[in-house]
DNA sequence: ATGAAAGCGCTAACAT
DNA sequence: ATGTTAGCGCTTTCAT
């Protein structure tokens, strides 16, 4: 009940009467120890409640910790716990624990928790980066040999290994999806800040889509909304236009959230939509959801094993690994034009 | 570029030409320190690439890190994200870091990484507790003064707050509401094991509606179904009976995905449904899905803010929260029963 | 098979 | 304003 003070080895070693370093090789299995000792030594430490001081055993030892460091922008998105889960599969074979936080974004929190983690002497260093957020200060980290690895999207101020979608061949098949069954009027539903390297690549890839079908790029289609809620009303105020678009590309799952929303609650079946990213139940739609499928368990899969290399001595230039986008056609992306209300 | 020994305070006090301990005192702000010091040490630390080793200071500073431990059992549920969203909001302001791991619902994987947090000396561990995972060995922590909260799920082996939701209750009014829309054959899809706690109480409650109601309980109603894809075939067989239920209740938001896939797959729009805990995209179904939504966010609040009182020093007794749910009637348990196929 | 002493990187306590 | 000594809890090295 009270706030003891934690046992150490000493004192593990104290009730048995042997010395610290004799239960340090029973818990380590290190060196030889008699049966009947080692059998005293666990007793004792059970009794105890003994827990070993991980940090003062690597402070001795020296050598990295067994984590895998994540930095993620934002614990709701099930895009990054599937990235996780990818990464996680790979590193738990070589017995590296994976631990995450979340930087909210934020470059500050980003900076915070990856010197949380340095300090803590981990094994690999992954981060989505945040916009905004420098990695010049990890150069000596990994020149110390600390594989770092970006995900999603490339850091800044540091030439690293990173992980990415092919969001710009993505945007622009999926919209090329959209021109092919006739639309004309294309418009863009994306994040906000719009320094984001997906949104950036996403939406060169539209306007490559729209320049190839010779459309015009009009600014009025393009909008921001940095949440679902933000992405229904942009729908919204899309279709309220006097030249309203006759198609929509979601710039990312959540702005597909946003849009499908919108479109069911006001009963809008005429509007074309295509989404970067899948979102569960899209084929449970009506109609189904077409989708530019990403692959984030391989982007967190090819992430560990780049940074797996990097660990077993790999010391060639630093490599960006595209992971390929899929475009999977269920039937949102070809709703006709000519069943448009009042058209 | 080579794997060089990282620097140490002793390597920027010498460079300085100074002693360790100032060097100390300038980064922690410990102590004064001459602006000219100051100044030299930074440009030193900054030269070298110095990062002081956490895991020394902690281990002389002796108090706990200030981290919180979060044990969670699958990544890609968003329902976990949420409740990390709810912790890392609260202790947040308090300056504890969350940091979070997976035990993939794996006892033994709940254990190694449950140690690894206490090894590090966190200031307060949250658990959603594994199936089949005993609790005992943190009994030592928590007297210790360690805060244990247990999340979603009680723990076993061990007195200690908890945070979960009202399941058995959400489950009856759930079950309810389809009574009262006239179903008399209502199935129930839910997880797998059945050991789990949370499906325990809301087959619980699914039981006690059915009682209430005078209807059956018939034990061909009740499947499991341990992911998605296998609620979908729960679902199918479910249907081809020579007596169908002409409702269903998802056990959980992931039978919800499976249900609902399978019955847009196979066109059934005469079967109503209603889940525990909301889905992305339920209101763009159709019919928009009713759900008994849970409250993820404030579990996590709650949590935390339990654990940081004990942390304050309550010594009261263990306390069980419970976050209450919410039914949440979108059109999906409504379903008339004179719609049916072939009735 | 076991122990004693030194030291990992850092800071508390006491000098100066 | 700065340095010295001791020591956190553990492991290494070298004895025994």
């Amino acid at each position: 009940m009270a706030a003891n003070r934690r046992p150490t080895l000493a004192d593990v070693a104290r009730e048995v009467g042997v010395s610290a370093k004799t239960v340090s090789r029973v818990l380590n299995e290190d060196g030889p120890a008699s049966a009947r000792t080692r059998e005293q030594v666990l007793a004792a430490v059970a009794r105890l409640g003994f827990q070993p001081n991980l940090m003062a055993r690597n402070i001795r030892v020296g050598g990295p910790d067994t984590t895998v460091g994540l930095v993620i922008p934002d614990l709701g998105n099930p895009f990054f716990g599937a990235v996780a889960r990818g990464i996680e599969d790979t590193v738990g074979v070589r017995g590296l624990t994976l631990l995450m936080g979340s930087s909210a974004d934020d470059p500050d929190r980003e900076r915070a928790l990856t010197d949380k983690f340095l300090a803590r002497r981990i094994s690999i260093l992954m981060v989505v980066p945040s916009v905004g957020a420098s990695h010049a200060h990890l150069k000596s980290h990994r020149d110390a040999g600390l594989p770092v690895v970006f995900l999603d999207r490339p850091g800044a101020g540091l030439t690293a290994d990173s992980v990415v979608s092919t969001n710009r061949t993505g945007a622009h098949d999926g919209v090329a999806h959209l021109v092919a069954h006739g639309h004309r009027r294309i418009a863009f539903v994306g994040d906000l800040p719009t320094r984001l390297y997906t949104r950036r690549e996403r939406l060169a890839g539209y306007r490559e889509a729209l320049r190839e079908a010779g459309l015009p790029d009009d600014p009025a289609l393009i909008t921001n909304a940095h949440d679902q809620h933000g992405a229904s009303a942009a729908t919204a105020r899309l279709l309220e236009r006097a030249d309203p678009p006759t198609a929509l590309f979601a710039g990312n799952n959540i702005a597909a959230l946003g849009i499908v929303t919108e479109l069911a609650r006001s009963r809008r079946k005429d509007v074309a939509v295509v989404a970067f990213d899948d979102v569960p139940l899209a084929e449970a739609l009506e109609p189904a959801l077409t989708v530019v499928a990403q692959n984030p368990e391989e982007i967190g899969r090819a992430a560990a094993a780049t940074a797996l290399a990097r660990l077993d001595g790999d010391r060639s230039r630093a490599r960006t690994v595209t992971v390929p986008t899929r475009l999977i056609s269920r039937g949102s992306g070809e709703q006709r034009l000519a069943a448009r209300h009042g058209a």
